[in-house]
DNA sequence: CGCTAACCGAGACGGTACGTCCCGTCTTTAC
DNA sequence: GTAAAGACGGGACGTACCGTCTCGGTTAGCG
């Protein structure tokens, strides 16, 4: 979690289990947020209405989380998994591959796009969103920057690639589309990026 | 402009010349609105501090902009100029490295550069600011890609360069590491990137 | 009440009490109201203000009066009950005695007394304020014709006085004093007042 | 006039005769102001309203009189005369009664009477407009009180009247009907009210 | 009859209050 | 004892006028 939510954390000695109320109300709220987050976007994400969604008092989500970026940094957490899923033994040509498509989609389409703006935004004025978000952004790039280095070795990209900027360009070219264009990157073309950067296929 | 400001449109004929106090109320407002803009961020952005900041009363900036978006995106549109001064004619790699260069300059440190977290959540938030910053961003894409494709003609590049990925990695690269990580990206590093995506100089 | 508050009206069932903050703001509120309407006026009164000086947001204030005029007709209600409290039975003569000097002990020199231009003003430019005022003094001249019609049927005073026609004056000129001259009128001056109107006392 | 209006008092000694436009303007707007008064009411009144009104800029309004109850009033100076027109020798009863009758005639309708509560709410916060109000109503007043003792000592009006106490009943009783209830005292029964303080006619 | 001073209309200006909306906090009551 | 309901203080919104001010353009009346 980002920070801003306040679970049992410095352990309240006398409460043995927690009550079930409370991860159930947790659960409705991270639900109707990401809800309204995907329907009117996050200009007009209001916290009440994220209430009224749950069914909720607005105290109870006030109860849980510290303002309305640290709800939506938590939901948002939800996908956290949803973004490192390939650890398959494939080759590292077609695991790069694999892993710029599944960004491009993500990026293309899902309520976490809708939330990237937020999130830079919210990164340049809190110090705890930015935490959260450039950890965010540098696992995901580390995970290319490994798949690249190996296919380097294996001598299945140029010995010259840089993966540290081929992965900056890879994701960049992604980012860059969805936040400065009307049309996001279309995941189809994920093949021709990963070529024009790692050379194309050699294939035989 | 983006629309929103009321300026003399369609030549009023009765009225020769505009009070003077109107365009220096104008910019005061304009620089101040761009200042706010950058320290505080979209979300924070207010009418009343940006009054206060340029020394001016709320009612001047309702009297010159139907509203806060409005202003917003026109006083964004002053950027516009500082942003395409590279009309040179170098070669093309040199014309590349030198736009590339520029952008990554900008980006790295510049008042407009503190606004692009506020011009991202904008554009996610209004259509008009979404508007002007697609536009504009658009425009800067195009001279680049303009640059790259004449270089790929003029065999400088490979040919299998594909102009509007290539500037889209280019341009990428420099942004995705301003907003997803603490450091922006170094300009001094543009020739190397520019290298990566279009290739080393082939030099003798 | 005037109307403007919107209190449990219409019973709402499932609401059993109410929250006892309510009625703590209402009651600061509407003192603060009349404290305000006597120092600065009908003209110059202003919410703002109001809130300030009961400590409390504008916001509580809107939450309980739809209007600027609906808190002002409102908090002179307050004022409905002490002006009327001489329900004694004492001779006629007496009773008209007291009841004139009540009136002009109140005008001389009470918060309401400082409400009453503002009243006045009030009733002149709202229908709402108007329609109190107006009900206001007529229960008021109405308790004193009565007596002074049981006066004039007993024989106490002279069969053709009109008793509509001697309040009119005898409060006429009390309220006259006050609103067209630097000083009041001297209560002490109330017997003299119903002489002149109603005859000198026919004491043996 | 009240004070406000600045004509050329401290004798500007170069100026001989004074620009004819200033005149010109002065009687327009303050004809503007008396028809605003009387359509819009006081509530209503605004300076920008009679500039236009007046075919006029805001400015020469303000050139001329420093806000908008030194406009008022300065426009109501206009009646003064109007309201003291009855120097006839009849005799003091006669002239009694035409005195009320014309006071009730015109608190029952005209302009000034629109006023009347403005007057009051801006006697009770200004210096400047009480000493007005005060010195305007005591004129008439006076007037009133004069004619009085001259019937008393006349022997037309009983021995014990207090000229002072009955004058203010009079015009108590009229102005107290104007501000406290609907309908204005009605002048056709001024008769009768001025038999009800001074006696009735013993006639034959 | 042409020049210059002033007055003028127009309206921009800094302000202030309006009544609305939503925030994030705090209190009360019901379950 | 917890959670819903929702009152609360706060503060920005965009609007309407206020009373002040600056701007050129027009007009009166002197020379």
């Amino acid at each position: 979690m980002v920070g801003g939510d306040k679970p049992n954390a410095g352990l309240r000695a006398p409460k043995k289990t927690e009550d079930p109320r409370i991860e159930r109300s947790r659960r409705l709220i991270r639900r109707a947020a990401v809800q309204e987050l995907g329907e009117v976007g996050y200009g007009a994400f209001t916290i009440e209405s994220v209430a009224a969604r749950a069914g909720v008092g607005k105290s109870t989500i006030y109860r849980h989380w510290t303002d309305k970026l640290a709800l939506i940094a938590d939901a948002l957490e939800t996908f956290h998994e949803e973004l490192v899923p390939d650890l398959e033994d494939a080759q590292p040509r077609e695991r790069v591959d694999r892993l710029v498509r599944h960004v491009a989609e993500i990026v293309a389409d899902s309520t976490f796009s809708a939330c990237i703006p937020a999130l830079i935004e919210g990164a340049e004025r809190d110090p705890q969103v930015r935490e959260f978000h450039h950890r965010y952004a540098a696992e995901r790039r580390e995970s290319l920057i490994n798949v690249i280095q190996a296919g380097v070795a294996k001598g299945d990209f140029p010995a010259q690639v840089d993966p540290e900027l081929a992965a900056l360009t890879l994701l960049g070219a992604i980012f860059y589309k969805r936040l400065m264009s009307r049309e996001p990157f279309d995941p189809e073309r994920s093949g021709e990026l990963v070529g024009a950067v790692l050379g194309r296929q050699q294939t035989a």
